[in-house]
DNA sequence: CATGGGATTGACT
DNA sequence: GTCAATCCCATGC
């Protein structure tokens, strides 16, 4: 089951928290959004922001496409371009809580800790395999699959915070994490607490 | 064509 | 807390 691109014709700002809770996938790994952020033309930090160019012209592409860039020369970022065709608007996904191919994530990222496989933008990216190669294709149909809410994910909180390493247009509330997600990336949002770590019940003298 | 700045992460003091 | 790694591309000459 994949989300129609009806789904991201509609303003950032709704269909970024709509995304969490989501699945993402790509070949055989897969993990819910539980972190996302929007951008929109008419704000600086986002890459449309300076227009159609060598580098944005995806951002203005149909609703459903997406976005995959280069971060400070070493890791991919991924997005989920939004609104009409001709208005540059995307979802970045920052973190994902592992779903699937987990084993495969872990011989990606080189990490212990489950929690630590997908809880950033560039982590997530590296643990489910997706590279520049995805830039312009299409969620819908392409290689990168997401889908709806599962069951037990339907009801999920939504904690509100600002935007993560950016220096222009740093005050818009435009983050939305997961609440209690163990899996959202730090710095935590104002008011977030995640979830208690699951305990392993130990026997103890006495 | 040269330059500079990142929507980050992991290692280290 | 600090800092370097390293690629793409927007910008300016």
């Amino acid at each position: 089951m994949t989300l129609p691109a009806a789904f991201y014709d509609r303003p950032v700002l709704e269909v970024a928290p709509d995304l969490v809770g989501c699945t993402l996938a790509h070949g055989d790994t897969a993990g819910v959004i539980v972190e996302t952020e929007a951008y929109h033309q008419c704000e600086a930090a986002c890459h449309a922001h300076v227009g159609v160019t060598a580098r944005t012209h995806v951002l203005f592409r149909a609703p459903g496409t997406v976005y995959v860039y280069r971060s400070y020369g070493i890791h991919a970022l991924v997005n989920l371009v939004c609104e009409a065709e001709g208005i540059g608007a995307a979802v970045l996904i920052r973190a994902l809580e592992p779903l699937a191919g987990i084993r495969l994530m872990h011989e990606r990222r080189g990490v212990a800790e489950e929690e630590q496989l997908c809880s950033g933008p560039g982590k997530l990216t590296q643990a489910l395999g997706i590279e520049l190669d995805l830039n312009g294709t299409d969620a819908i149909a392409g290689p990168l699959r997401v889908g709806p809410r599962p069951p037990e994910w339907e009801e999920v909180g939504i904690v509100i915070g600002t935007r993560i390493g950016i220096t222009k247009a740093a005050e818009l509330p435009w983050r939305f994490c997961a609440a209690g997600s163990r899996s959202v990336s730090r710095p935590w949002p104002p008011g977030f607490t995640p979830a208690p770590r699951r305990r392993v019940a130990v026997p103890r003298e006495g």
